[in-house]
RNA sequence: GGGGGAAUUCCCGAGUGGCCAAAGGGGGCAGACUGUAAAUCUGUUGUCAGUGACUUCGGUGGUCCGAAUCCACCUUCCCCCA
């Protein structure tokens, strides 16, 4: 099986402009392609990852990687699929974002001579002169067509600004830079800016009356259509900062049955053929299939010790013996105790499993805490230094566990 | 530039002088059921020394015994006309 039948096969490609052209060129390894990443955080997410796997994936099958970190574009934002306005960087934050980003996928994809490049659009957008880039790039554009376009359409009812409309401009310049500059002939990118990359495939056509071509990745969507990636709290970062392994690692133990053998096909590097043995799974034993994903994903952007590190803390919450040490950990000093006792309540805000007093007083009313595995309902609780002599496992809910030991 | 409208708690959205910490929905959290899944049902969802007090309804000032609600100014956004 060739790359692109594998991509098709593994259900992430969402629309290309020329199948045949496509597939010719990414089979045959010529094709010169680039995804951009907005500095819109200070870590890459989930969305960010699978398009860095997809890099990879087209990079072992021979082909050249370019990945461009939108230090100019950040400066704009991209209106596709929001419905508000972005708020405005500074230059620093950009900067800083782009810094991160640069580090961040160093770690999955190989760069140097020969092997991935790695450009930042500041270097060519920001100074570009108005006047010129209206004459030379401007007239190429129809505003008819451009608010035709998907990604400003759902925009049209909340408003638009020009700052944002010009966006697609300054993708598109991106592509028409780089492929005169790097020779590169293909776009990849999410499902999301497939309007913004036809932009850059007409310009180039238009300017230099050459094909190029592009290609959108699936958004990754779970049952219910929402994007994956995201929690109550936010993204499911790659930075283990931001989000920990072990966070990282239930995310993925918790995706839903339905999404499993999705998830696996789209963001692993497992053969489809192992993959189709879980895809056999049902009920229950699927849980198999979810721990594989979790390990594997966890493996991919923490490394094999963290994963493994993971799944044994896992297994030991949930089942039974494993390795208890990595669970997040509070360690208490004297002036957490008042006349000798901190209150149960004072300790769940103390651990952050709570964010507020109230809240955890709510929560051990309605039976949410176990203590060492005995079930706290007395929210006035407290314990004096003694108790906490030996490691104390104070559990939120199903799921969230914390220990408290003494400083 | 002219005219009209809007800003409410995590989000949407009701509330137009006291009965408002503020309806309803979504989301979140917890409980039951389970497989660390989904669905369903129940409870809960500003803070705190908790039968009470304090802070909150874009901002600042004002009227009033009392303001999310009335007035003035400001800020932001939307719509119509140019």
């Amino acid at each position: 099986m060739q790359i692109y039948e594998e991509l098709v096969a593994r259900g992430l490609i969402a629309q290309v402009t020329d199948e045949k052209e496509i597939k010719e060129l990414i089979n045959n390894g010529k094709a010169v392609f680039y995804i951009g990443f907005d500095p819109t955080a200070d870590s890459l997410h989930v969305g960010h990852f699978m398009a860095l796997c997809l890099m990879k994936r087209l990079q072992m099958a021979g082909n050249r990687p370019i990945a461009l970190i939108g230090g100019g574009t950040g400066h704009i934002g991209d209106p596709s699929g929001r419905t508000d306005m972005r708020s405005m960087m500074t230059a620093e934050q950009i900067q800083h974002n782009c810094d991160c980003f640069k580090e961040q996928m160093s770690r999955f994809i190989e760069f140097g001579e020969d092997k991935a490049m790695m450009v930042n659009n500041a270097e060519w957008l920001l100074n570009l002169n108005y006047v010129e880039l209206l004459r030379e790039v401007g007239a190429c554009f129809s505003v008819n067509n451009m608010l035709r376009a998907e990604c400003y359409k759902q925009r049209m009812e909340k408003g638009l600004s020009f700052l944002e409309f010009n966006y697609m401009i300054m993708q598109s310049y991106d592509f028409y830079h780089l492929y005169q500059h790097y020779g590169c002939n293909m776009q990849f990118g999410g499902d999301d800016q497939w309007s913004n990359m036809l932009g850059g495939t007409e310009l180039i056509r238009k300017k230099l009356g050459k094909d190029a071509f592009a290609m959108t990745i699936t958004l990754l969507l779970n049952s219910e259509g929402k994007k994956m990636g995201k929690t109550a709290n936010g993204a499911v970062w790659l930075d283990r900062n931001k989000t920990t392994p072990y966070e990282f690692f239930q995310y993925w133990r918790n995706v839903s049955d339905a999404d499993v053998i999705k998830c696996m096909k789209m963001l692993t590097f497992l053969s489809l053929e192992e993959i189709a043995e879980y895809e056999k799974l049902e009920g229950s034993e699927l849980n198999k299939a979810k721990e594989k994903l979790a390990y594997e994903l966890t493996a991919l952007v923490h490394g094999e010790e963290d994963a493994q590190a993971s799944l044994e803390s896992a297994r030991a919450l949930f089942g039974a013996g494993g390795n208890m040490d990595n669970m997040p950990t509070t360690t208490l000093s004297d002036e957490d105790f008042i006349d000798g006792k901190i209150t149960l309540s004072a300790l769940l805000v103390k651990t952050e499993l709570c964010p507020s007093n109230s809240e955890a007083k709510r929560l051990i009313k309605q039976g949410g805490v176990s203590v060492n595995d005995a079930k706290v309902t007395d929210f006035a609780a407290a314990y004096d230094k003694d108790f906490f002599k030996d490691e104390v496992i104070i559990k939120k809910g199903k799921k969230d566990y914390h220990k408290v030991t003494l400083g």
